[in-house]
RNA sequence: GGGCGCGUAGCUCAGUCGGUAGAGCAACUGGCUUUUAACCAGUAGGUCGUAGGUUCAAUCCCUACCGCGCUCACCA
């Protein structure tokens, strides 16, 4: 037991013992969920089926209000809250035992649906049966839990305590549905790649790395599926999504998780025009679905998600924020130290530290920034008509990158000398080692593709609109409380 | 990793310009059969994040550490 066991909570559970009956019984009971419950009572003036019926919800109780010989108690389950009423009259032998009960407790309450005299749905209970004793008290039932640590330490009372948070995590699952749904209508499989990766690839990151003891060598935790995905088009599956936990050993902020989801996707015959397409109309759609409508409210600002959105060239906003061209070196450099941006050596990348220092944060979207430098993507496939240039857009919402997308190199000629340029490189974020397995997949042929990749998490803060990419995960990345582990508790029960 | 802030009862928060702490809710006892943040009376509950330092005396001042939040950097 941890501290938050509280003596009296167990005490209760020693004398429902010893009576007999079981606090913690095996088998829960066959119950109604509230929704229906409530739509089936109807009101005073005009009744609905279930009213006068006989009915058992089960849930958790949120608190007692004892009027001495009858109480009120909300119940609550996963479709909502119903309140239950016990009387002394019709609970009979069972009465003496609602001192057993406690807010938090989990419970069974059968009786007549009924109303009370100001009008609420209430199950008049004839048989009460505890499912669950809850042996720590539940969080003050006004404020409930407020303090953002012990919510992400503690999301499983978070979920039930504090108002609208069980909500956030519905919408998240029917986002998932609505993806699952709408590319299965494309014609799209949804397939899984491997997590453990011998050689790290697919973006630009700090991996993390793990050891694997049988076969005696280290794997990364994979940064991104992208090129396992790519392994399947030139497979013949042509239309593939994995909804993929990607690991990144890197900053933890209001808009970055250690892991997180990224939706990825790839279809054969098409080009990033179309992966544009794809975009729109599927946010457009899973707007409709969580929100009711086209329109989101993100960080109090409304954003219009209905398709189409504008298509804005990098090169342009690199000249109209810097006033020179991206490729103008010497001009870009002046402009770097201007903005205080440190000069790693590498051109393309302070290029591009400056396009997000001075262009990306004034992005509000939805909008695709559309034809970046070739340097900066070295899996995407150059312009036909401007080689300086490559197929890939991005797609920004309140200034927040929620997608990445390109036609997709296949030259294996190509795809190698630019992984060799990375392998150069010797930067920490990019591959040790030229992915030469890859380079030989795409010797056999890929055909052209367009590939998409969203940022799940940042998607679903946008849609429900949450700050932190914390309140969209269940469990957030946090450090343990007491790595010096005491006794008992896991986590902070004392803050 | 840098900067700023926070950590007091199970929960939400006061407070002490240095003299070892209070309220509301939750819990417990009693009263109340239509409340809904129920109400009334009473009881109990705290190594004031941890460890040092200064001091006659530290929850308060100082230092370090732990944890969290915001922010900057890196990235998605």
């Amino acid at each position: 037991m941890t501290e938050l066991a509280h003596p009296d909570r167990l005490a209760k559970v020693a004398a429902i013992r010893e009576s007999g009956e079981d606090p913690y019984p095996a088998r829960g009971v066959a119950s109604t969920p509230v929704a229906e419950i409530i739509a089936g009572a109807g009101s005073a003036d005009d009744p609905g089926p279930l009213l006068g019926e006989k009915v058992t919800v089960a849930g958790r109780l949120l608190g007692l209000r004892d009027f001495g010989k009858l109480i009120f108690a909300p119940l609550l389950d996963r479709t909502g809250r119903i309140q239950t009423g016990l009387q002394k009259n019709r609970l009979g032998d069972w009465w003496p035992r609602r001192k057993w009960l406690d807010g938090g407790d989990l419970v069974a309450v059968t009786g007549e649906l009924g109303h009370t005299q100001k009008g609420e749905v209430t199950v008049w209970a004839s048989e009460v049966q505890l499912l669950a004793k809850a042996v720590a008290p539940p969080p003050e039932k006004w404020h409930g839990l407020t303090d953002k640590e012990a919510r992400y330490r503690r999301r499983y009372v978070d979920l039930w305590a504090s108002e609208g948070v069980r909500d956030v995590f519905v919408k998240r699952s029917r986002i998932l549905a609505c993806i699952r749904r709408y590319l299965d209508g494309e014609g799209y499989l949804e397939v899984e790649t491997p997590t453990l990766h011998p050689i790290m690839g697919g973006a630009t990151a700090r991996p993390f790395t793990t050891h694997h003891n049988a076969l005696d060598m280290d794997f990364y935790l994979r940064i991104a599926p992208e090129l396992y995905l790519k392994r399947l088009i030139v497979g013949g599956l042509e239309r593939v999504f994995e909804i993929a936990r990607n690991f990144r050993n890197e900053g933890i902020s209001v808009r970055h998780n250690p892991e997180f989801t990224m939706l990825e996707l790839y279809e054969a015959q098409a080009d990033y025009r179309r992966m544009m397409e794809l975009t729109e109309g599927m946010l457009e759609m899973l707007c409709r679905e969580v929100n009711g409508g086209t329109r989101t409210t993100f960080r109090g600002q409304e954003y219009e998600l209905a398709a189409p959105y504008p298509r804005l060239a990098y090169a342009d906003l690199f000249r109209e924020h810097n006033g020179c061209d991206f490729d103008d070196q010497s001009a870009v450099r002046a402009r770097a130290k201007e903005l205080e941006i440190r000069d790693a050596g590498n051109y393309w990348k302070l290029m591009n530290d400056v396009f997000e220092a001075t262009v990306e944060d004034h992005l509000s979207g939805p909008a695709f920034v559309i034809d970046y430098p070739v340097q900066i993507c070295p899996l995407a496939k150059a312009k036909p008509d401007d080689p300086r240039l490559a197929e890939r857009f991005e797609l920004f919402i309140a200034g927040m990158e929620l997608g990445n997308a390109f036609t997709e190199l296949n030259d294996p000629a190509e795809q190698q000398r630019r992984f060799e340029d990375q392998v150069a490189d010797k930067d920490p974020e990019t591959p040790g080692e030229v992915d030469l397995d890859y380079v030989q997949a795409l010797e056999f042929g890929m055909p052209p593709t367009g590939g998409l990749g969203i940022g799940i998490d940042r998607l679903v803060m946008v849609l429900t609109n949450q700050d932190s990419i914390r309140d969209v995960l269940l469990f957030p990345a946090m450090r343990p409380h007491r790595a010096d582990g005491e006794h008992g508790a896991p986590d902070g029960a004392e803050a």
